[in-house]
DNA sequence: CATTTTTATGCAAACGTTTGCATGAGTCAT
DNA sequence: ATGACTCATGCAAACGTTTGCATAAAAATG
């Protein structure tokens, strides 16, 4: 039993007096090998204990079967998700998935592009950081040709493959809801402007205020990085003084649960004084005592989305089908935090 | 602009007139190369926007600089905590991380086990499947010499590097503390004794129930797929007639987050009739009402020394300092739902 | 049977690094 | 000035595949 070193082809070809090249192609299923050597080399790797070398191999056809993903945090429920699907589903096709965090850092996320670059990647899929405005340290990607597809959270004006969620559509749809409800003062909680998230999802906000015909405040809205502790203190600042809002709409959903504790732990009453949506439909706003009414994104899809062009991309070399951006349609899940409906009578 | 073809030391070499080995050497920093010739390479190799081939470098010398991490699911709050910070660390050590989820399949763990063989990792991080009790599919990596560390759910009577929990103590400490507060009929959901975890939680709870003198009963332990069905219809037998469990101990958090939602539907009043304990300190325990007491595993620590042992192991090849297994201390943390004691009257 | 076509296999180069060994130039003590 | 050393660099092989081209044998064609 040679125990230390790792049978190569090589190694098959000598047990079995076969050129080297006879032996790589009947592994391969090439269609120039008689069926009788493939069986007999195949038999023979098997017995071998033989695995391919995929580095070697990478190296020979500058295809390393491997795709990059690089997403904020892989412990928050919607890249979570998104990533859970992407990574089966590659698995599937047979790619591996080198899977980083930036944790919402700038530089990391800049290093992580340049580290899996030289892991030669064949593609990359990327949710950037809250943070990134300068996309250029993906134009080796570009002048390379290697796909790459942004989802969920993506570049403005960068020439590339996007797949993103409809957050116009969703926070005009949360806001709409609200007001359906009789709210008449509702505080928007984003997170960074230079996200685009967030500019979209307070675009419907702005536009649902209007189209109800009421005035939109810029003190009802704050920007912040949607951590528990701002979402705490934002609340302190919104009910430290009357007037209370009767609503607020939360984009995210940690916010929102959040927030929802700040109003139990002073028994402000939520639908009853203030009602709250929620953004991502995180499964705790489910479990959460009232439920949370939050815009559902449909990850499953998002994700599915993103390995469909990661696969034909990779497929087709050339960059054919000029970059497309696709969206994916959101709803909205009602819960408990928004129901009823306010009398007529507020303010 | 030479926009088609990738640098290559090569290339480097040329412009500077200078060998591919010199070239090399000084982007590595090898001592023997002058300090003069090494700016000037890393400035040429700068400005001409060489990044190095991590496979042709793997290829040479048998150095992926990747690990593989193989775990049930990354969407599961436990394995999420750990893998997010195994990848960070490793991050910092300049490795890359191919993550993998056997969602729990046998099959499938097999598989994985084997392309990753043929990726060339370096070390292999495993939490194991629910189900796997033959670990032969690991061999290949024994045999080349190849780093593998199990975390978790790890093997019986396999000679390997193990980090696990405490969940003997785990189990005892949470029963204890239901007796503790009067409880004298604890319902115990087990996992499948397929599984390490398992196993060692209910051996915990037996002793601590025989340290009470409580006897145990075959027919108050129920052994399945930790599922929120499962969970429910396990409520559903719990609660069909009295006697009533006046204790739940879960093994895990997901259960008991669905159990404490049955009892309340069912107007069961937690913790004034039943308490409830839940396993791995899922936040979500703290957003629930009321919130759940559970048992803290601690993964940022078993993270962390799964991270110190794929280190250790990598840098010193061969397989010195024999096989050994690490325990991480657990600690229960006390929530509403298993407040109060009962009065001794009971029964 | 001679020629063409098909089928199965082999040769050798290439992919981009790293590294043991060799070499030439400079330094230093004698 | 000579030999012993150090210092900086170059040569060439090696890592394990894949693949274009060549070739030998077998089959088909006239």
């Amino acid at each position: 039993m040679s125990n230390r070193s790792e049978k190569t082809i090589v190694d098959i070809a000598e047990a079995l007096e076969l050129s080297v090249s006879t032996v790589s192609r009947a592994l391969n299923n090439h269609p120039a090998i008689s069926l009788a050597t493939k069986e007999k080399v195949k038999k023979m790797a098997r017995k071998m204990g033989y695995r391919p070398n995929t580095l070697a191999a990478g190296l020979r056809n500058n295809r390393s079967k491997t795709v990059g993903l690089i997403v904020p945090r892989i412990s928050m429920f919607f890249p979570a998700t998104i990533t859970t699907i992407i990574q089966n589903k590659l698995q599937e096709h047979g790619y591996h998935l080198i899977i980083c965090q930036s944790n919402d850092s700038y530089e990391q996320e800049v290093a992580l592009v340049n580290t899996l670059y030289s892991a030669r990647i064949e593609a990359l899929a990327v949710s950037t950081t809250l943070f990134t405005t300068d996309f250029s340290h993906f134009d080796v990607f570009k002048k390379h040709q290697i796909p790459v597809v942004f989802f969920d959270r993506v570049p403005k004006d960068y020439d590339v493959k996007i797949i993103k969620g409809d957050d116009y559509a969703g926070g005009y749809k949360a806001t709409e809801h609200l007001i359906g409800k009789g709210c008449k003062d509702i505080v928007f909680v984003s997170g960074p402007l230079t996200c685009n998230l967030y500019t979209e999802r307070l675009e419907g906000y702005k536009d649902a205020l209007q189209k109800a015909k009421i005035p939109f405040k810029k003190s009802r809205v704050f920007y912040q990085e949607l951590t528990r502790e701002n979402a705490w203190q934002t609340c302190e600042k919104i009910f430290a003084q009357a007037p209370y809002p009767d609503g607020i709409f939360a984009t995210n959903d940690t916010t929102a649960i959040t927030m929802l504790e700040y109003c139990r732990k002073h028994n402000i009453a939520v639908p009853g004084q203030v009602k709250i949506v929620g953004y991502s439909n995180d499964p705790r706003t489910e479990i959460v005592t009232p439920s949370i009414t939050s815009v559902d994104q449909n990850p499953a899809t998002m994700a599915e989305r993103v390995v469909a062009a990661l696969i034909e991309m990779v497929q087709t070399k050339p960059g054919v089908g000029k970059f497309s951006q696709e969206i994916i349609p959101v709803q909205l899940a009602e819960r408990e935090s928004s129901a009823g409906t306010f009398k007529k009578k507020k303010k």
